[in-house]
DNA sequence: GACAATAGTTGCAATATACAACCAGTATGC
DNA sequence: GCATACTGGTTGTATATTGCAACTATTGTC
């Protein structure tokens, strides 16, 4: 069943290279990022990108999506109106929540950080031919698939 | 060169799948460790793996390894030491530098958390072909290995 | 021997996070 | 239609992680 323990290599395991990877991405596109004078996380980006492709939610479903507690998508959203990258629009039809949304400057924003995202993840991907793109993504996808599963 | 905006799909991206991957890994296995009484974090535990397989190193050593400042180090050292897995052996040549070695006690623990680790991975990888492993392997490897090289 | 470099620590601040407790509003059951 | 449960959001608080600046002690260089 299990591998014995001095057979398991750090350097070929799956969640060693895929936490650095994570880090060293993060890293490198919070540094274009502020270069281009954003000073916006990656989380952040990827709250923002949200609301630009399915429109204002509700911070609850913004905590789903990102798998964070809603007191930590309280602030976060607190610290993007502070930029004024996005608005809490009140809700027609239900008073207790709020629609989070892209001001226009918000949209301003993606419109420059969403090409530079693209194109790291494309410089990153330079010399991997498609199949193998399509296979790391789908064996990325199977395994957080399991693990959101075990939840 | 870019890919346009409206083209660009999160689900579809690497950044996001590896990074979602990674918290979901680092969640799942930090459980793990809880549910058996080792409380550790992901972090520590690569640390300890590292001096597991190549014997006591200074936290220079363990500060470039991680990719984190020596002060991080200093602390994390710290909190293995409170924790009794490791200890600081004086260097016999260089008064100014320790060697970070596990204890005896830490190597029990290891000896507990190496197989936990490797069956969660192979956990994990279970429903994976041998090739699309290695594919997916290599071509984090190959990210991380140009993200290096940026810096 | 003076000066630069290195290993490690400490003070400090920033960031990220979640849990508990709470308020306000909505939905359900009877 | 009222009591109760549930839901969306906020605030207080605590914890963890991190790095920079500044420092001490030691070693290496010229």
């Amino acid at each position: 069943m299990s591998e014995s323990m001095s057979e398991f290599q750090l350097e070929q395991a799956i969640g060693m290279n895929v936490n650095r990877t994570a880090f060293l991405m993060t890293e490198e596109i919070t540094r274009r990022f502020v270069e281009h004078g954003y000073a916006l996380s990656a989380q952040d980006f990827s709250i923002l990108f949200r609301l630009l492709k399915q429109g204002p939610m509700t911070q609850v479903e913004i905590a789903t999506l990102t798998m964070r507690d809603k007191t930590t998508i309280t602030r976060r959203i607190d610290g993007l109106v502070k930029k004024q990258f996005v608005e809490r629009r009140a809700c027609q039809d239900d008073r207790r929540c709020f629609h989070v949304a892209l001001t226009e400057s918000g949209k301003q924003a993606m419109a420059k950080m969403v090409p530079m995202v693209a194109d790291f993840q494309q410089e990153m991907l330079s010399d991997i031919s498609d199949e193998e793109k399509v296979v790391t993504i789908k064996t990325l996808k199977r395994i957080s698939d399991k693990l959101i599963n075990l939840k």
